[in-house]
DNA sequence: ACCGTGAACTTGTCTAGAGGACTAGGTAAC
DNA sequence: GTTACCTAGTCCTCTAGACAAGTTCACGGT
């Protein structure tokens, strides 16, 4: 077994601060590498002689890092880090749609995941008052959701929830649960709406229960939520996109101008 | 006191989980307000008939959701929303650094927060690798950091640490803990350096302990990082900042060309 | 008026033990 | 060979109690 220190009980730390901060450093040292069991419960209580909570108290700790994950029967495990993914400013380039590739689908296979998208669901819903003022639209409008999961390497990463006015998705493969090549950009632009630009308002919160559910993600793994609004030449907007991703699958880079 | 359910012994949801459901759903629901106090472990267990540990465990749900803070001696307390603070792209236009004011206090003051920044630390530091390849030194060259912390109506809101070729810095008041009006962008162009753009890396993860105690934030709330290397107009990079944000204190705002 | 003390409240930490649920592997019966 | 069961190991949930430490406030003494 890995060589664990001891605790002191003249540290002004309690002991379950100081199992988890020798666990911790293990983890960070590399003595414990992504994938490993940890010592189980009944081996800490044994080396460092205290209580079952008090062990367990220390893996909570850990567990609401997101360092370690505890699998019901099995172990407790260094959580594993999944594909970094990069996703650079200009991944809505026109010459993704070109090549008949969606944003998702281009950046992974140049990142050398395999891509999934699956749980697609096309609903036809009223706006809310936030949806109407970011699509300019008035509140008895209707848009088209289109909510999606993303997969890389058969792993949850990301999930999402198109918005397109109605008016603009009439009569396009927008409203199919198969949109066609080049994704949903493809088909505004071929419906006469040219693209000119995005915003995007970037955060980051910890999931509600159901995102867990959806992202596999344990407790301790924060999310990062993304909302882009697509304007076309004429500074309209055509399509409002919220997103939620898993924290560390993602590296969002932008570019600014110094002006 | 607020009308709490009751547990459903029947239901395959353990009971922690059912009431930290219960006190969730009146968190959301808004008849527990942000700054609130929630009901004492001792009226829980008194309402809900069960052991203590076990009403521990439901608010320990909560708190990992940054749902509520607890405060040792006082109570548990609905987490009261800080002043959320939107980033524009524009934040290092020059108009606001001709005006003697930095990106910080530029964009506080519009906002109508307080600012303060504090913690300023100043080093001369050897690179790591990480920074050479990023500041196009060579591994033997050196940098000052500038370290600092920020906080927005006495809300530590964020920590940076600014490393400057030290090349750049020699001669600059970039050397002094007050950098002068403008701050250290001001004096990058005063040195010669025309500021072209930026690159911004965005992500999320959970706060280091140390960074939970200078943030002064519980566990359960997620911090942003952001990684900004500053070029000059010769495509030069001339600045990285690194940054650590409270999660939910900031909107970063990007526009994003279609191209 | 001021200060200190203590009581009563809060959450934090730890102990000791019980039963439950899930996993993996071996074994016996078919 | 396949299936069913059993067992050992794991984490999950809950109980009951103890002491510690921080906060608040009223009460008495000065």
């Amino acid at each position: 077994m890995i060589d664990l220190g001891e605790i002191d009980r003249s540290d002004d730390r309690p002991p379950y601060r100081q199992i988890a901060g020798l666990l911790r450093d293990r983890i960070k040292l590399g003595r414990l590498k992504p994938g490993e069991q940890l010592p189980s419960e009944s081996e800490l209580i044994q080396h460092f002689g205290v209580a079952r909570m008090t062990v367990r108290q220390a893996v909570q700790e850990l567990r609401g890092e997101g360092l370690v994950v505890a699998e019901h029967g099995k172990g407790v495990f260094v959580r594993s880090a999944p594909p970094v993914r990069r996703l650079a400013s200009d991944r809505f380039a026109r010459r993704h749609r070109e090549q008949g590739k969606s944003a998702f689908l281009a950046e992974a296979e140049a990142s050398g995941h395999a891509p999934l998208v699956d749980q697609i669901r096309v609903t036809n819903e009223a706006v809310t008052a936030e949806l109407a003022e970011r699509l300019h639209l008035s509140t008895d409008d209707r848009v088209i959701a289109r909510s999606r999961r993303y997969l890389a390497d058969g792993v949850p990463v990301e999930i999402a929830t198109s918005y397109i006015p109605e008016r603009i998705a009439r009569g396009t493969k927008i409203t199919d649960v198969n949109s066609g090549p080049g994704g949903i950009y493809a088909r505004i632009e071929e419906a006469g709406h040219e693209l000119g630009h995005f915003t995007e308002e970037v955060s980051s919160r910890m999931p509600t229960p159901d995102e867990r559910k959806v992202l596999q993600i344990g407790s301790g793994v924060p999310v990062l939520t993304l909302l882009r609004t697509a304007y076309d030449v004429h500074e309209v907007p055509v399509e409002v996109c919220d997103t939620v991703k898993v924290s560390h699958a993602y590296i969002l880079e932008y570019d600014v101008p110094a002006r």
